[in-house]
RNA sequence: GACCUGGUAGCUCAGUUGGUAGAGCACCUCCCUUUUAAGGAGGUGGUCCUGGGUUCGAGCCCCAGCCCGGUCACCA
């Protein structure tokens, strides 16, 4: 393994530690008094007081025989003032002078025991007494400084870095970590809102035999002892009305989903997915209970019901507007597209700009119109009601019009936040659906839903009406901390495999100089460079890779410059 | 998948018709007991994304590729 030199010189620290009788990576619990954000908010409490402190040194100022370092802790960074006779003493100064100044480093985890004062400038610090290493740090850290205006120097800021080594990420940037925790406020608000009302949270397979639920390419695994082929769940609806069929009143699963599909800063190939389903309700209310729910979640993660997202403010107070999508498209379009057939519709489409192929049905065609023509004008929480039939093989026909069904899906900021619905429970009304999405998959459409036989069998036993809703996580999130991309609201986004380490493996050129130098060795590098018969470029870099790699050496001698084997 | 932009030290970035690879921070050595992004002095550190090509000479020009990001396509 190449090492750098500033890794190389931690490495010798830790063995110094060792000598000096520090174990460097300690057994023992480290029990700690305080936190540092409690300090910080109640000094009065705190002030003169001794105090347990664990944590990462993120930044040290020696000034001779006293130093300032800065200390992070789960909860903030605080500053802590370190002196020589504190620590240690003027006749055995070891544990700061050693210890402290020379083989600790930023980003060591320690321990320290000391009193809490406020310096002369005002800052509150801790006065250490005693200093325990408890984890040494063998990789330097980006260092991020905020001066005093709130500017922030040398930012760790590459997207990639930052993604890949997310825990370097969530050291250095604070921002980062207040996301996630948020996000968990989020989920935490749901489940609380849920759980109050007496919903069960449920668990259903992620493995399924068919990957049904939603219209999506899925993920294809294989099982060796069943010898069958299983897919990653694209979704749990078909699951949990089955428990909806068993007798529970209400069951809701917060489902990480697999999509095999493409990947952008809003499409991650798993994302969460939370889904509910409750007997005996309708769309409508459900409708009510979604706004009721995202009020909610907004107020406690953001002490608010206002949200900027990007340049937009958007206001998730209940009420949402409610339109029907076929009213959304004739706004948008001018076409009044209700009661088409499916060559009229595609004429519309051709119109509007829109690229058609005959795999298209109705439902997809008004879905690319709705998706392409009137989605991004609702900023502002918008339910969508009364999807076609077509698109829709798992909802309830409208009661008022058998072309509609009774779905919503809810728009914020220009995109798809929730899909609800009153769910289908006439099983035979859903197997011929299931058969027509078959078609639907026969003309070419692979995200066309398959039949899922045992779900049918669920239902002629009968689900009392039920309406469900699946609410995408990593959009809410996205929404509720401000953030454009999904790969900042996943602490491990996907991400392609990172370039191997360039490996000892040498090009048919060098493999040649090499045997040259094999059997000539030693041999003046002129002679050699003539011998190979390479270009100069060439020979120099593959000279070059050759002594890099320890192959071969160049020695320069009172006679010359000699090349010799290793 | 197409196009656009970028890839230089651990981090953030400069780099002149093509002529000895730079700065700040970090790191190392030395001096300094309550400092405020960065105290002072000196020093170490580089496959300039990779591979070809042009050239006496390439971080820079040409070709091919890889990777991040962006736009579009795909994607309820």
């Amino acid at each position: 393994m190449q090492l750098s030199p500033l890794e190389i010189i931690r490495r010798e620290s830790l063995q110094k530690l060792r000598e000096l009788g520090i174990n460097p990576y300690p057994a023992e619990e480290f029990k700690t008094t305080a936190h540092i954000n409690d300090i910080l908010s109640n000094f009065d409490k705190y002030e003169g007081k001794e105090v347990v402190l664990a944590g990462r040194m993120m930044s040290r100022r020696i000034m001779g025989k006293a130093s300032f370092a800065e200390l992070k802790d789960a909860s903030g960074r605080m500053q802590i003032y370190i002196s020589r006779d504190e620590i240690s003493s003027e006749e055995d100064p070891t544990m700061y002078n050693t210890v402290f100044k020379k083989l600790l480093d930023m980003g060591d985890i320690i321990g320290i025991r000391g009193d809490v004062f406020r310096t002369k400038v005002g800052e509150v610090s801790v006065n250490v007494k005693e200093l325990t290493v408890l984890s040494k740090s063998l990789r330097p850290l980006p260092v991020v400084k905020t001066d005093a205006d709130g500017k922030i120097h040398d930012a760790f800021a590459d997207a990639e870095q930052r993604y890949r080594r997310r825990y370097v990420d969530l050291i250095v940037n604070d921002h980062v970590k207040e996301t996630f925790i948020k996000r968990t406020k989020i989920t935490n608000a749901m489940r609380n809102f849920f759980n109050e009302r007496g919903y069960l949270e449920v668990e259903t397979p992620i493995l399924q035999p068919i990957p049904g639920g939603a219209a999506a390419r899925p993920f294809m695994t294989h099982h060796n002892a069943l010898d069958m082929p299983l897919y990653l769940r694209i979704a749990n609806e078909l699951y949990l009305k089955r428990l909806i069929v068993g007798g529970f009143d209400a069951v809701y699963e917060f489902a990480k989903d697999f999509r095999n599909e493409g990947m952008d800063r809003t499409h991650n190939p798993e994302f969460t997915v939370m889904e509910l389903y409750v007997a005996y309700k309708d769309y409508n209310w459900m409708m009510n209970m979604t706004e009721e729910l995202l009020e909610k979640v907004c107020t406690e993660t953001n002490g608010t019901t206002e949200v900027l997202i990007g340049e937009n403010k958007v206001s998730f107070k209940a009420p949402y507007a409610r339109v029907p999508i076929l009213e959304a498209i004739k706004i948008h379009t001018g076409f009044d597209v209700a009661g088409m057939k499916e060559d009229a519709l595609r004429d519309v489409c051709k119109k509007v700009g829109i690229e058609v192929d005959e795999t298209m049905g109705i439902g997809k065609m008004i879905d690319e119109l709705f998706g392409e023509k009137c989605e991004h004008h609702y900023i502002q929480p918008t339910f969508i009601t009364d999807y076609p039939k077509e698109m829709s093989p798992l909802t309830k026909e409208h009661r008022t019009n058998p072309d509609l069904t009774e779905r919503f899906e809810l728009m914020v900021n220009g995109k798809e936040l929730a899909n609800a619905y009153s769910e289908l429970n006439d099983p035979i009304d859903q197997r011929e659906r299931f058969e027509d999405q078959l078609k639907l998959s026969e003309k070419g459409d692979d995200e066309a839903m398959f039949i899922d036989q045992d779900f049918i069998r669920a239902l002629e036993y009968g689900m009392p009406p039920t309406s469900g809703i699946g609410i995408g996580i990593d959009r809410l999130v996205m929404f509720m901390t401000n953030n454009a991309s999904i790969q900042e609201v996943l602490f491990f986004p996907q991400m392609k495999p990172e370039k191997k380490a360039p490996s000892v493996e040498l090009n048919d050129d060098e493999k040649a100089l090499l045997k040259l130098i094999e059997t000539k060795s030693p041999i003046a590098l002129n002679d050699l460079k003539t011998e190979s018969g390479l270009s100069n470029k060439k020979w120099d870099k593959c000279l070059k890779h050759l002594t890099k790699n320890n192959l071969a050496k160049v020695n320069n001698t009172d006679d010359g410059l000699f090349v010799e084997k290793v």
